[in-house]
DNA sequence: GATTAGGGTTCG
């Protein structure tokens, strides 16, 4: 990754790491434990040789580190753990770090140590692989026999960055008994199924420019870390795979340290990686390796297609992939899961429906709208269910080797389905032979832009009038979720209730609840958007235009002399590669100049980014922190003045940044504040009435982000809008329309005293309604 | 630094 230093050696003690990262003493790490702001404090116990297992194409270094005892009462248990540094930057650890070094390690992954019996040590390890690792180095010189020693030695030395390269084999050089990096187009796959041993199993067959086929199994307890295929013709990326024989072939598996990028075959489309891995390596040479092997597959008549078959084109008995959007779905029994699903196509032959209970159908057949032969049933059998029991109505799937089931003229249309010979239900059976599974494609996936699209035209098809008798009669329009503006999204059952229920209920439980908005607090809506510390919880008012240009003008007031130039542009890499993104420093001390806040609104233009500097004792210091730290376009950024140790403005720090606000807040120092909303609602229904907060769900109930809505006047309209639609202003309460909702009660406790408090949650407004 | 599976249609 270009512009990043993973390894970073602090040659001044006093030197702190990033204020966002949050220190985890290692005897409390577990497998759950890896977050990017985590970060553990140790001592280089042990430092093992570099180990090259190919040639010179990737390497491994395994350490161990010991926590640092710089507290007062250090916490006891497995102190001392297992490290392994993967590729480059195993390279860079092994040239620049030194037993009894001091670390502060941040972006790394908490694996399973298989050595545990073996040392004793912590049952974790610690793996680091690539760009998003931060390995800060204190080196052991540089300290004192005690922690607190102060050091005058100059400040922050910068590593060179890792100049190793991963080096691919093709599939027509590779021997039993190597451990390998591989690129190849996907001739077949199966998603990832439980084994029986401790992993799940993803299988793939790859091929390449030498037209050798490459069979791989991936093992991995996380499903996230199994490459992300979805069609056949996808490229993947592996490493750290094992070559072994078997009847006779190479086959590969992985090992420790695998991971897997998968791309889009596509020639032409964009070149971006499907990955768990918060940090991989990923250059033009890759780029290039992507769009090299997608020319040459387009080129191969004989590849195999992908399967995919939208509803419409379905032929009775044959099995094919279908890229579809879950409505509903129902547990039929232990052994079998009913999912109801669909693509916005109308199938040629009638389609079987299986009814059941209400109450036993998760999610909605609303968007429907109740029109003909749109659902297909689909039957999941066996190993199946447990992936199925995981989809959350709303999503999208896609159902590989899907068996389309005629029904035959014999079989009465029993266990509650509707109709007769012919009508077309489906199956997925048990196994995963050919490929059996199912997959949830990511909402911005371009396979889903088609059946989006068809989706979208259906529903902004009034015309479709012949079947207007389809929808719900008057009668049971009390019970008929299309009649609240509101959309619950959780997925338990829970039965709705009174408020006078909720309230005479003990907390904590999640209620559902009919009710309409009496009211709501604060009325307007930009006294709703807070500021937000997620380290200390403090939330503040944002400061108003005038506030932020009166600390402007105080800035411009102070004695200040500068030799700096008034402003300067920087050009830095961004995480994307071949992209470059400006960050601009400007002062605002110089009267002469006058960098007024408007001016700082007019300069942050459109998306650059500037970070208003004054001068403090000669050096570039942030204006205190009432002012934004950073202004990109129309957004503004906060800091936690609690929370943050605001450095000096460095011009070297300046060239590490990313472009992205978290980094350019570590570099400066900053806890950045996020935008939050916070509504407080006037709920009644016939029995009684109570507060509930919107606050975390806020933003996926207005369907819109706060930092979004603070930057932009027309999403607050929108969200005006919203709430003038749900607490019609100037209307009696029978106006108000009815809303399902999910609510949290909870107590807090304050100065003594509990108090229950309610919070909306899991609810969202309808789109189409606003 | 062990194990899993090792593609090739269900039969509900």
């Amino acid at each position: 990754m270009l512009g990043v230093m993973p390894i970073c050696v602090v040659s001044d003690p006093r030197t702190q790491p990033p204020a966002h990262l949050q220190r985890l003493p290692i005897p409390h790490l577990s497998l759950s434990s890896a977050a990017p702001h985590m970060s553990v404090k140790a001592k280089v116990r042990k430092k093992f040789p570099l180990v090259c297992p190919e040639g010179d194409c990737d390497y491994i270094l395994k350490t161990v580190i010991q926590e640092y005892e710089d507290q007062q009462n250090p916490p006891s248990g497995f102190t001392s753990i297992n490290t392994i540094l993967f590729g480059p930057l195993a390279k860079d650890f092994s040239e620049t770090v030194a037993e009894g070094d001091l670390l502060v390690l941040a972006g790394f992954a908490v694996g399973r140590s298989p050595t545990v019996k073996k040392d004793g040590l912590h049952p974790c390890n610690l793996q680091l692989a690539g760009g998003d690792v931060h390995v800060y180095v204190y080196p052991a010189s540089t300290l004192g026999p005690s922690p607190n020693k102060v050091s005058s030695r100059t400040p922050a030395v910068n590593t060179e960055a890792a100049k190793a390269k991963y080096a691919y084999v093709a599939l027509k050089d590779l021997k039993a008994g190597t451990i390998v990096n591989v690129y190849g187009v996907v001739t077949f796959f199966k998603q990832p199924f439980r084994t029986k041993g401790t992993d799940y199993c993803s299988t793939l067959k790859i091929t390449d420019e030498s037209d050798v086929k490459l069979g791989c199994s991936i093992f991995s307890e996380k499903l996230e870390d199994h490459p992300q295929i979805y069609k056949t013709g996808d490229i993947v990326r592996l490493h750290r795979v094992k070559m072994q024989l078997f009847n006779g072939a190479v086959n590969g598996m992985s090992t420790l340290g695998f991971s897997a990028l998968t791309f889009d075959g596509t020639a032409g489309s964009p070149v971006t990686p499907r990955t768990s891995s918060r940090s991989f390596h990923f250059g033009d040479e890759d780029r290039q390796a992507v769009e090299r092997l997608r020319a040459w597959a387009a080129g191969q008549a004989d590849l195999p297609a992908t399967s995919a078959v939208v509803l419409s084109a379905v032929q009775p008995r044959t099995y094919f992939d279908l890229t579809c959007q879950l409505l509903a779905k129902a547990q039929m029994d232990a052994c079998c899961t009913l999912l109801k699903v669909w693509d916005g196509t109308m199938c040629a032959d009638p389609l079987l429906n299986v009814s059941v209970e209400q109450d036993a159908l998760e999610g909605s057949l609303a968007p429907t709208r109740g029109r003909h032969n749109l659902v297909a049933n689909v039957l999941v059998y066996e190993n199946h269910v447990e992936m199925a029991r995981e989809l959350k109505p709303g999503s999208y799937l896609c159902i590989y080797n899907l068996h389309a089931v005629a029904q035959s003229a014999e079989t009465p249309p029993g266990g509650g389905g509707a109709g007769g010979a012919g009508h077309l239900s489906f199956q997925l059976h048990r196994g995963t032979a050919f490929g059996r599974g199912i997959r949830v494609l990511p909402d911005d996936s371009p396979d889903l832009q088609e059946l989006k699209s068809r989706l979208e035209s259906l529903e902004n098809d009034p015309s479709d009038s012949s079947l207007i008798e389809w929808s719900t009669p008057p009668e049971s329009l009390d019970m008929d979720p299309e009649n609240s503006l509101t959309v619950r999204t959780c997925d338990h059952t829970q039965e709705r209730v009174t408020l006078a229920c909720v309230k005479s209920s003990t907390p904590p439980r999640v209620s559902h609840v009919r009710v309409r908005l009496r009211s709501y607090q604060p009325e307007s809506l930009h006294q709703a958007l807070k500021l937000h510390c997620p380290n200390c919880k403090v939330l503040l008012d944002v400061p108003d235009e005038e506030a932020i240009a009166s600390r402007f003008r105080e800035a411009l007031s102070e004695a200040g002399c500068c030799s700096e130039p008034w402003a300067f542009t920087g050009h830095l890499d961004s995480c994307e590669p071949g992209r470059q993104i400006s960050l601009h420093l400007c002062r605002s001390v110089e009267k002469g100049t006058r960098a007024t806040f408007e001016e700082m609104c007019r300069m942050s233009g459109v998306q650059r980014s500037m970070v208003p500097v004054r001068s403090s004792e000669g050096r570039m210091t942030l204006l205190d922190l009432s002012a934004p730290f950073l202004f990109r376009g129309p957004k503004r950024y906060y800091g936690c003045t609690q929370c943050s140790q605001v450095k000096h403005v460095e011009l070297d720090t300046q060239a590490e940044m990313e472009a992205n606000e978290g980094t350019i807040a570590e570099v400066l120092g900053v806890q950045p504040l996020q935008y939050v909303f916070l509504v407080k609602m006037a709920l009644e229904d016939d029995t009684d009435c109570l507060d509930a907060l919107l606050w975390n769900d806020a933003e996926s109930f207005f369907c819109v982000s706060a930092s979004d809505a603070e930057a932009s006047q027309e999403q607050q309209d929108c969200i005006q809008q919203t709430l003038d639609k749900l607490c019609p202003p100037g209307g009696s309460l029978e106006d108000h329309p009815w809303l399902d909702l999910c609510l949290r009660s909870y107590t807090v406790e304050e100065s003594g005293q509990h108090m229950v408090c309610h919070q909306i949650l899991n609810t969202a407004v309808r789109r189409t309604d606003v």
